[in-house]
DNA sequence: TCACTATGATTGATCGGCAT
DNA sequence: CATGCCGATCAATCATAGTG
């Protein structure tokens, strides 16, 4: 146990919150996207570089959101509604759209 | 706080709880997995990916000595081959599935750390 | 000043896909 | 058909920043 802390050096030390800027920009698009908040290569670039934060930061922060989103929904509901109504994208259905033009079924 | 368990009912949606996408389910450890029934597996007997039953997936904190051990293979070689497997993990007390995977991480570590060092200008950017 | 919470980063381990 | 590697994630944990 005591052993282990050896870690006191580590990197995760000094650490400093995002921007207001940043926040706003990657929760915008998580909640926008809530029905599937993996968002690509492409878009992480995006975002980050909205948010003035690394591709990284963007994976790290959307890795601890959906986690923590579903370990305690109720505590994000207030979160959630507020920037559930700044954007409309949610696509519940980005796959259905497809076909809803088109057949019906899988083929 | 109070560790109280919730398994988050969905409880409808009284105000506008969306909805319960699958990625908040439970995830992981669901749709399938392949177990060793075999005799002869290559891994020493570390070979039954939890999911179901034993053995469940802690993150075994290593140790530092284990971690300096791992650490000075990895710059003798970032590969290791079965033999040198094997050693390790009889000398650090782990298996030889943990010592694969511990490299596999270590790799993707380094390219990360290589891809942030290949850029950042001179004076990089965390310089107080 | 101190307990507790929020949050960014690290990392052991899993999943799916692909190559050998 | 089995095994290793990669890329992305998960999930637990660490350490610090914020808040009351």
């Amino acid at each position: 146990v005591m052993i282990l802390r050896s870690r006191f050096l580590d990197a995760r030390r000094k650490r400093r919150n995002f921007s207001k800027q940043a926040t706003e920009v990657l929760n915008e698009y998580f909640y926008s996207h809530l029905s599937n908040p993996y968002p690509s290569e492409e878009a992480k670039e995006e975002l980050a570089k909205k948010g003035g934060i690394t591709v990284s930061q963007v994976s790290n922060w959307f890795g601890n959101k959906r986690i923590r989103y579903k370990k305690n929904m109720g505590k994000f509901q207030e979160e959630a509604n507020i920037y559930a109504a700044k954007t409309a994208v949610d696509a519940t259905n980005v796959v259905a759209q497809g076909n809803q033009a088109n057949s019906p079924s899988t083929p | 706080t109070k560790t109280a368990p919730s398994k988050a009912n969905l409880s409808a949606n009284a105000s506008l709880t969306k909805q319960i996408f699958p990625w908040m389910k439970e995830s992981r450890q669901n749709s399938k997995q392949k177990n060793s029934s075999p005799s002869t597996e290559t891994c020493s007997g570390e070979k039954s990916p939890p999911g179901s039953s034993a053995s469940k997936r802690a993150r075994t904190a290593y140790t530092s000595a284990q971690l300096v051990e791992l650490e000075k293979e990895f710059h003798f070689n970032r590969y290791l081959c079965r033999p040198r497997r094997v050693e390790m993990a009889n000398l650090l007390n782990l298996s030889e599935r943990q010592i694969k995977i511990w490299f596999q991480n270590r790799r993707m570590k380094y390219k990360k750390d290589q891809k942030s060092k290949g850029m950042g200008s001179s004076s990089g950017g965390p310089s107080p």
